[in-house]
DNA sequence: TGCCGCTTGTCAATCGGTTGCCAAGCGCCG
DNA sequence: CGGCGCTTGGCAACCGATTGACAAGCGGCA
């Protein structure tokens, strides 16, 4: 039972003591802090045997850079933020990881701030960590363009999944996914396509609409849109009636969590999927491959999305890019069991 | 006599211009800088009407403190740190969303650092994000004790699910959602209950292992250990043949992903769960519900584990805690349809 | 009128680094 | 042997805030 003892020592607001400084190495090594400095960081710069005296000091001090005082005359943090609505939507996953690691090659810290799907809170925590960074990535955000506009002047900003102004947008081409997409139910007879539509004022949404409208009718499907409906399961579960009153016998969602909610009013209402009609998703999240049926889902390339997003920042920031060949950033469709022959064409 | 009074804002090192300080609210509000820094910041320090001219100013000037510059004198950035082992393990993330909510209404900002499961990337992660923030929370942390106590002498540290020296340790109370389980488990005829280990030097693995054996043998069972495995959906599917070789027929895995691993691969070999064995998890995570068949599971409040954690934190630090009633931390169990009648027993 | 004490604003030091500029030290070469 | 230039280290200003100490201003009261 340890209690809210008082830290022992006064440590200055908060923040233990102990902390070495370049001052303390500079005493213990003999030389002036700005040596020291130089030593650390400046290859070359002074002496290879006053640099190990240094390094000999810092070690034996335990030194640790404080960088909130390198960056306040550099301007410089060496670390990026990327602000997600949601970091329950699996979908962030796997653009953070790819970031992630990229952002550890160049010798950069990827903070990770979540804003809860509330446009007020996702501005007030991109206004919050933008000081502390030196760029920032905006993934799927909601924040309206103008507040991302005067985002990106204050800091290098590279957006995944939206446009905005001419800033950079890392966005994986929907299009072959939704071409193999609506080919494959084309070929297993569905004449109709109901596409459940997402929040009504994404960017990708409209794109993915865009593109399934574009390549149904090429093929001569009815197409039609449901909507708009939050990127959540409840959701999906809610807009079951109206997926069902449409008469379409596939219906493909916005994304998968809205894919899987459909599935499950659909088991819950005594209705078979792929069976009685079939569903398909966005994003290949965790949990498609294992849910009841599996679901068939348009997947793409998140991880290499958020490699892109920091190359781009890093470009910005002026850091050089490891040059890298120059994958497409591409969909595919993922087949699994919620997809099946057309009731009236069996 | 070069021109070194050059108004044409350099753009110090990759920070975008613009950024007024205080000043230059200084100058146009006619007082001096330290007065706008009382003003903005000491209520009632300045009279009224000065203080409403600089506010004036600041709103003018489109101020934002620069919170680097303020961190270097107080030692305080109103900033927080998560530090995860896996962003992708479910169970970050109503703990970190939690801790999100609570640090918000603190007036702090939680930050997310993520470690990938490995040990010295969450060692370099965590001393990099150290500088940055007030306090620490670690969960469920695969860092060396020794490590997390040096971390701990810096700053402020709480963690989640793991037990280091006096350290704070926010973990919910496992043995009421075991004795559910197991209970369950043994009115459905199950005579033998082997456990699905976690990671080797877990914790939490030891915890529950424990428990279930305690509870188990109060009830005359038999029960056993297969593992260590590591905390992935992939290691419960190699797990798959130890556990059916063991001959148990209730198998309790170290968590749902095991769990969920374990139900792909039976389901691959033709195995039935819950008609062969009987197949129980940990933590009640996203897809749990929706998976083939449905995951029964034993859950902990881990929102409720974010918030302790922050608060704790907040004591800490020295910040005042709003007291809230006292609930327990608990965990319950949920049943689905992983588990059934044993075979022998029917 | 003089003194007191409160309010309000200023001064200057400080946090922990970085960096432009300067000078001492040194080797090299003619 | 003297001068040159390069290397290496020191000095001091600076980044943008905070804060203790202090003084000016002011009204109230005796």
């Amino acid at each position: 039972m340890s209690d809210v003892s008082e830290p022992q020592r006064p440590t200055r607001n908060g923040r233990k003591s102990g902390a070495a400084t370049i001052y303390d190495i500079a005493r213990v090594a003999g030389v002036n802090p700005s040596t020291v400095s130089r030593a650390l960081n400046k290859p070359g710069r002074v002496s290879a045997t006053t640099e190990a005296r240094i390094r000999a000091a810092a070690a034996e001090l335990n030194f640790q850079e404080n960088p909130l005082a390198r960056a306040l005359p550099t301007g410089r943090t060496n670390t990026i933020a990327a602000v997600v609505a949601d970091m329950t939507n699996p979908v962030v996953f796997n653009t953070v990881r790819g970031a992630e690691n990229a952002a550890a090659r160049y010798g950069f810290t990827l903070i990770v701030a979540e804003s809860q799907e509330s446009g007020s809170i996702e501005a007030a925590t991109a206004d919050r960590v933008a000081p502390f960074v030196d760029g920032i990535i905006l993934a799927t955000t909601r924040l309206p363009e103008e507040h991302i506009l005067r985002l990106a002047e204050r800091k290098p900003l590279v957006m995944i999944n939206r446009a905005a102004g001419e800033l950079v947008n890392i966005a994986p081409d929907v299009t072959p996914g939704i071409e193999e997409l609506v080919e494959h139910l084309a070929s297993l007879g569905h004449r109709s396509i109901a596409y459940l539509g997402g929040p009504a004022r994404s960017w990708i949404n409209t794109r993915r609409w865009q593109a399934l409208f574009d390549a149904a009718r090429a093929r001569g499907l009815a197409v039609f849109e449901i909507g708009p409906n939050s990127p959540t399961i409840a959701a999906g579960t809610l807009a079951f009636e109206r997926a069902q009153a449409s008469g379409a016998s596939a219906i493909v969602a916005y994304n998968d969590l809205l894919a899987l909610g459909l599935i499950r009013a659909a088991r819950e209402q005594g209705a078979s999927v792929p069976g009685d009609f079939s569903v398909a998703g966005f994003d290949d999240i965790f949990g498609a491959d294992f849910a009841n049926p599996s679901l068939t889902t348009v997947r793409a390339d998140l991880l290499e999305a958020g490699t892109r997003a920091v190359e781009s920042l890093m470009r910005e920031i002026g850091v050089d890019v490891i040059e890298r060949p120059d994958a497409p950033l591409s969909t595919a469709l993922v087949v699994r069991e919620s997809t099946a022959v057309a009731p009236r064409a069996r």
